[in-house]
DNA sequence: GCGGGTTTTCGAACGCGTTCAACCCTTCCC
DNA sequence: GGGAAGGGTTGAACGCGTTCGAAAACCCGC
């Protein structure tokens, strides 16, 4: 589901389409330096201009790839989930299938979360644009702790979603830097926090560590999922660098 | 104190510091990718090619601010903390002091934080260039918690100092995101979050918790703070990007 | 002062991401 | 059939970070 969200014109989505598959693969194959527009460009059998003409910039290419990954993950995660009811076990499962899903692109996604990183970017996760892409995670995240066996209230089910959304976050940051084989450093790290996040949402039924639930629900929903509702007109006046957005009526995506 | 680490040839250092100057001058007008290392070096007064005679890259300009910073905040922090002994209310200052310092970078500081995402970069609060200068902001954060009238035992005191280094992070990046006048939100979320923290530490002594403790104590150890400790020869076959380091003999900064 | 070696400086040149004015090609109305 | 309209396409050109071979400046024992 979710593929090919807008038909477009018949014969440019062909194109833009052709562009990214050649992109991906040329990353794949030489990282994400290593592969050069003028490279992606003649492989595909066009222009370095008509290549801008539906990517905005070479970044804007990866956005292509994290969509992709993040169906693949959702798929092999829901599949391995089936019967398992434990809820550190859970956590572990979709750490893990995201470690074997994202394996083959390891090698170039250091360059991807230096983007990533950056909050002027539109990869950025916490960015208004991967709004769409954020909130699909962290409803995977809510179907790994309403399918376990662990009775929670309803402040619980709100808040753990997006603590375990951070930290996978935090997984695939660590797993960026990782350089071992397999990745079996992070395969660890993924393996030990799964169980330790499993105790600490255990804990939150405690009286004694309500209060710190509340305001850790408190603190989320003020300074990391709120965002302003409106237009509010940017009362910060522009620092730093010129915009770099909206250089050219984009075919595809809005 | 700790100010030109190495004295270098008389000459050379003089040189070396007006360009690190007149580049931090730069960023400072006109942004990080506002400042083309053209202009540094003729506003210096030399050549590009003598500008990367003593900085390997642009980015390693940005090293040179990094350092700086960390030694005004913790002269700033040191200050600000004498006769406070309220561990959240420690935390909040050596936050709110951090974001004083840094103000005026604000504007170039998302470039910044890029590079420093980047896990192949030296700027990489992870990598190994980057250990003494991390090492120095533990202590603070170690003078934080040891400074305060919470009385903890040997487990905590080694723990704690680099959570709160994390949290620093955190709000590091949070404020790198931050678009509001004078970093309203990041203050405010500083203020916060420095009261939910001590919360925490505070809770570390119930018993009920204290696995929990011995846990993240054991992760940290192991996947954050130990690196290798002799040079283990990178057994992974070398993937993706070109080495892009070691480019020729630098003089200063061994 | 003088040769030889090292450190420092230079600036043209390279390859990159990106832009732009011009061109093609379809579609559709008169 | 002609011709305007406009999405699709082109590739030379721009400005950038970075590199490199060579020149200049400096240092030292003689």
């Amino acid at each position: 589901m979710r593929e090919a969200i807008r038909a477009g014109t018949p014969k440019s989505e062909q194109t833009r389409t052709l562009i990214l598959e050649t992109a991906l693969g040329l990353f794949r194959e030489h990282g994400y330096d290593g592969t050069t527009m003028r490279a992606i460009a003649q492989r595909a059998g066009v222009s370095v201009g008509n290549a801008y003409y539906y990517f905005a910039s070479k970044e804007h290419l990866v956005q292509g790839f994290y969509d992709r990954l993040a169906a693949e993950h959702r798929a092999a995660a829901v599949e391995a989930l089936h019967g398992v009811t434990d809820l550190g076990e859970r956590i572990r499962i979709v750490l893990s299938t995201w470690l074997d899903v994202a394996e083959p692109y390891h090698a170039f996604a250091a360059a991807f979360f230096k983007n990533a990183a950056d909050p002027s970017s539109p990869l950025s996760p916490f960015s208004a644009e991967s709004k769409p892409a954020r909130d699909m995670v962290i409803d995977l995240h809510r179907l790994v702790l309403d399918g376990s066996s662990l009775r929670h209230d309803a402040e619980i089910g709100r808040l753990v979603p997006e603590l375990l959304w951070l930290h996978h976050l935090g997984i695939v940051l660590y797993w960026a830097h990782d350089k071992t084989p397999h990745a079996e450093r992070t395969r660890r790290l993924a393996v030990r926090t799964a169980g330790t996040v499993a105790r600490v949402v255990r804990l939150s039924k405690y009286k004694m560590v309500r209060p710190l639930v509340r305001e850790a629900d408190g603190l989320l929903r003020e300074f990391l999922i709120s965002e302003p509702e409106v237009g509010e007109p940017e009362t910060g006046q522009d620092l730093s660098e010129p915009d770099r957005d909206s250089p050219r009526p984009l075919p595809g995506r809005d």
